[in-house]
DNA sequence: CTAATCCTTTCAATTATTTTGATTAATGAA
DNA sequence: TTCATTAATCAAAATAATTGAAAGGATTAG
């Protein structure tokens, strides 16, 4: 399998292309039009395709000479693009940054630290997923991102993956004011909860076991996908739940919803920072260390 | 805007790579392990970078050399794949042909069409695709398709495009047997017709102004994506409205559906193949040469 | 510990490829 | 017709890639 394209070949005939003729393009290229014409033989004698054929006394593109040079083009774009990645890296800033947050997590207590690194790296390219539970871990596992905001629950153990606690969220239980729970005498007990519809995030992850969480099962229940459906399916009253406290403090304040004592605190729960330990790039590691440090580890 | 990067540089680094030593890479490359020292030592300058770094006796790739092997692959692969494609081309055999089918066809009077394409040249990729009323047009027009099975109404004249009538389909009126429609006298005048809920397929194009298709406005109606959507909620008793007939004959003879007798007879439909005249390959003429010929015209 | 083995690199000589510049032939414009 | 412009051709010159021998480390076997 050898490949008798080159890319230089397909410089050529862009330039061709883009011209109007092997002379222009000559000019451009800082060449001598025999020697382009050289390039375009050899290609079509390796490729056993003719790309031009003579129109008049100018050289115009066949069908089959079209497709390679707006093919070409992106191959040439590509090769550019992987240099310039290439030399970043080299640099020890990674080109791009995936991101799994859980969707637990407030974005605005991880936002700043992107900030911070866009200062420093302005030209690092960014991608902010969120997931949810065990989501989060499984993306990572994957290599579909580097770097995992708010998992919970410790990390699945494996051997190139590092993780450590992050912040602790303090989850508390909720419901719309209307809502029937109101008027059960607090702090309300298990079996009361239970007797309500609870509202409860989809596990995004597949191949894991999903990760049950707090809810018991004979419970009905209504299933949302992220933390922000959540809420509000809290506020319109179709069920009820914990939730970060974070994600409802206006809501509480608004009176939207009411924060219900309950019998059995939920003890606070730690997040974690999770990545791949195998290679840690600048951006990564500036991004971690940013996260470590100036959050007031919201309760 | 040079690029430094040359497809045989990345062959070198890829069989260095799988094969783990320069040594053994040059016994497959047919070449001494000299040359790839050579390659390599010249890639790494033009790049600015470090790819190899000697641990013991052999060299391992950096992590930036690891990114450019990696990607490079992709870059390699995409090469042979547009070589291929061109030579293709060039036996005037397109790579690959994508059709737009309107969904009031019937999908088995056009997959023996492509089923004959492929005894021909088995190696060709057909992608297609269903649209609706203006879809198949905007599609053509803006490039996303070669072909067009069944479009609705002449063609936008526009240069470069071509079009040819094709079959002939013929409407009924059809209602769920229970649905209260079917006790009105027959055949149904227009005012009994806009007295009920109408199912309309909702038009996918999104520039061009929506064709209204035979609603007059001041009715009832129930936007649904396709053709088939359309059918099942007329059977379900959603509302009433014409089908092809071609779509609905054994829903009529099992009794799900049954045509009923208009006062306006609605006048058989003319539907178009269509096409870019520009460039007509020869799996393209091929198509439509053999779509052409064969079908009994359904009316 | 020593010798043998494997590996990569270096270097000068050789070989292959690419570029050049002059020339030709063909085309279209004045 | 004449002039300017274009691409193709060709031999010579310039450039680049390949080779094989030799050197220098680093494991492995004995």
């Amino acid at each position: 399998m050898k490949t008798a394209l080159t890319l230089e070949a397909l410089q050529v005939i862009d330039a061709i292309e883009r011209k109007g003729s092997f002379a222009a393009a000559a000019t451009v290229l800082h060449r001598v039009p025999s020697a382009l014409s050289y390039t375009v033989q050899k290609l079509e004698q390796d490729l056993g395709v003719t790309l031009f054929r003579k129109e008049g006394r100018r050289a115009v593109l066949t069908t089959a000479g079209r497709h390679l040079v707006e093919r070409g083009r992106q191959l040439l774009q590509a090769a550019d693009t992987l240099a310039a990645d290439t030399r970043q890296i080299a640099t020890g800033w990674e080109p791009q940054l995936r991101i799994a947050i859980d969707t637990a997590v407030a974005l605005g207590d991880v936002l700043p630290a992107i900030a911070a690194l866009y200062d420093q790296q302005p030209a690092i390219e960014v991608t902010l997923t969120t997931e949810v539970l065990g989501g989060t871990w499984e993306a990572l596992l994957e290599d579909r991102v580097d770097l995992v905001v708010g998992g919970i629950e410790e990390m699945p153990r494996h051997k190139g993956l590092r993780c450590e606690p992050w912040q602790t969220i303090r989850h508390v239980f909720v419901a719309a004011p209307g809502h029937p729970v109101c008027q059960a005498p607090q702090p309300l007990t298990q079996d009361t909860i239970k007797a309500h519809r609870a509202v409860i995030i989809r596990d995004t992850s597949r191949n894991n076991a999903p990760l049950s969480r707090g809810i018991l099962n004979p419970q009905q229940f209504i299933e949302v996908p992220d933390m922000a459906a959540k809420v509000e399916a809290q506020r319109q009253g179709l069920g009820v739940g914990y939730v970060p406290l974070a994600s409802v403090t206006q809501a509480i304040t608004s009176g939207a919803l009411v924060e219900l004592s309950v019998e059995e605190q939920r003890a606070p729960e730690t997040t974690f920072l999770g990545w791949r330990s195998t290679y840690r790039g600048r951006a990564l590691s500036f991004l971690i260390d940013t996260l470590r440090l100036p959050e007031a580890h919201a309760g």
